[in-house]
DNA sequence: TATGAATGAGAGTTCATTCAT
DNA sequence: TATGAATGAACTCTCATTCAT
């Protein structure tokens, strides 16, 4: 039996950790496992606890469904997959830390990479079921769409002001700036994992590409 | 009653239109609808059944399992979304039908656009399943993987040879080149489809974007 | 496609040939393969269709039912399990053809022998679907139970006149009789059809152990 | 709602009773009822779950499949069939507890007997199910076949060299012994059970028949 | 708190039978 | 006469969820 206690991070218990019980992670883990392998539909809570190595019951003691089982694992890391980006590098943006939009491109990129690769399994999923859960594609919307968006629009004003970046509206440098990334993210991690990629030289490479489509001339 | 008799055209027929008959193709419909609406796992045979007012086992008649019937609607369209691409297009760009690659590059995007807006629901069932079903990953791969990007990578060099085109490996030209268009169509199409897009202005933006990048200098 | 007009004799048509269609004949032949392989129950009408190489319907054009198809099948071997046995060596019997019950014994064994080898299919199937179905249980009772084991009981009656019979009930020695005899025929075409039997020697073996057992003293 | 907590008896435990609930005795036991009336393929699965009074479900919780469930029934069974026989009798018989093969013979007879009695229905169900499924074929050519076949002729052998039994191969003795009681076992509770029997002179009869066939002279 | 037997609705699939062609 | 598309009931089996222990 799993003794597992560390796979499964602070993330999911909304900061503080050992809030969940042993056996509550081995559930949160195997139901990780499964919904990334199969998806969300395609997955039975019967299988999840016979991964966790516990009864069928015990899942909807935490759980009251199993949508609520998959929401408690997407919805925190929805939340982070933006929130440290906006609140701590927006902070050190804004008092200079980066004093080139190409710099702070590059800090973001590997900071936010680096988050995907550790919750590779959960992003996959929330990937997946966004279309099909009127929830996470709220939560995304808002997040994403309108939070996310915001700051990284006044970053780009901020540089823009700078005269480092071409006086383009600021929606549009975001758009293309986070197509491009999430373009490459998606084909890297989603849709070709399988593919052998060469990680380093292919973010340089879209850092640069980005520059020259959004910098001042 | 539905007497629909247009909309499921002779991408699924193979070409020859007349080949599928009236209940086979409200049962292709009505799968279609309800894939892209709430997955394929989460679809039942039942109420695609009800969906297109016939018997259960009609459809069962037709397509020996549900899996049969999700690839009898995504293969073809799968195929179809580089074919003509490929087929057409290569030529003319080779026979200096295109004397700029962003002739090229505009004359494709809008090319798969329309394709895209045409078939818009298979192509979400596609992105959407293709995760979870290794003959849809293989034909993926396959097509668009090998076939798609050798092709691409041709034109490149081609583009490069006359000059047009920055001396970088073509493969990373095509990798950026087509994750930043991807990156808009999933975004346009898959991700945020209810948000107000000015489509004209960020393609033209989206090309120009691409062309700063990978133009010579 | 099959242009078998030979195997399935006349004993279906109920004596004159040609009453059988060839399409006709080919559904009765896949059904008997199939009845006879997985029993009636679990054969399907799709599958004898498709084997006889007709349409599923076709087959309810000659026969109402499934079930009727059974009886078709079955009703005529049954008769002539006994039928010839009772007409014709009832007769020979008693007018003296077999001056003994051994020689007499000899003759029907073999003779109903041949009878099973050649219809082996349909007697397994009779024998398997009889407690199934109380058409057949009713025909097999008056056929066999009564008419055979009445006109048997006749032939050891007038042998034991004859002396040449021990003096028990002779519906004892019929029982006796007869299930050494079905004990051979089922261990040797039922139960176990794979083992290698030297028949000849088996057959002699039985005759002679009846006549052990039931000859006078 | 029967509560018959006998009728199941340890035999389908494996030995130890009180291993099945109580629901599992009953979806036992109308599974009998439901085989041996109408054969394994005809018996759906609802209708033995509607007699036993439980849940469709509950019957896919305790045995996989519906043929697991004939197994489950079947196998300790057949096993039983030939077991006690061969373990306890032989040595018996060896160890002179039986002077004369007759002796043996009887107690035989009436043991099985006493015990195709007992599970009679379970005995039907395995004479007619044997020859769709290939696991209990094995199972029967193993134990039956096999093991008892070769224990048996030992036996005979035994009275052979006691000068008691006809100098015949053994395995021909053992053959016409087993014919004739299997052929009267097989009329009196397979073929013709709602025959009137005179079972105490039947099976003298049948025993004394044998012992004419198969004692030295 | 954790269990796992039990549930019954509903899943995908097969079936014997019908009927317009 | 023969077809095979169509049916819908019935099939085996799985599911998320409940609840007595």
């Amino acid at each position: 039996m799993k003794m597992n206690n560390s796979k499964v991070d602070s993330l999911l218990t909304g900061g503080e950790s050992g809030e969940l019980t042993d056996k509550q992670k081995r559930i949160v883990e195997a139901a990780i496992e499964m919904f990334s392998e199969k998806g969300f539909a395609a997955s039975s809570t019967s299988e999840i606890a016979k991964r966790a190595g516990v009864a069928e019951g015990t899942i909807f003691r935490h759980y009251k469904t199993k949508k609520e089982l998959l929401l408690a694992i997407v919805t925190p890391v929805m939340g982070n997959l933006v929130a440290p980006f906006i609140v701590k590098d927006l902070e050190k943006v804004l008092e200079k830390d980066y004093e080139f939009y190409e710099e702070f491109l590059e800090a973001m990129v590997r900071n936010r990479q680096a988050f995907i690769q550790k919750h590779l399994s959960i992003v996959r999923i929330l990937v997946q079921e966004i279309p099909f859960h009127e929830e996470l594609r709220g939560q995304f919307i808002e997040h994403v769409a309108k939070d996310l968006y915001a700051r990284f629009a006044n970053i780009v004003s901020h540089f823009q002001e700078k005269d480092e970046l071409v006086q383009m509206p600021p929606s549009s440098v975001v758009r293309l700036t986070i197509s491009s990334i999430l373009g490459f993210f998606l084909a890297r991690y989603i849709f070709l994992p399988e593919h052998e990629w060469n990680e380093e030289e292919e973010i340089e490479m879209t850092i640069q590409f980005i520059m020259n489509g959004v910098k001042a001339r």
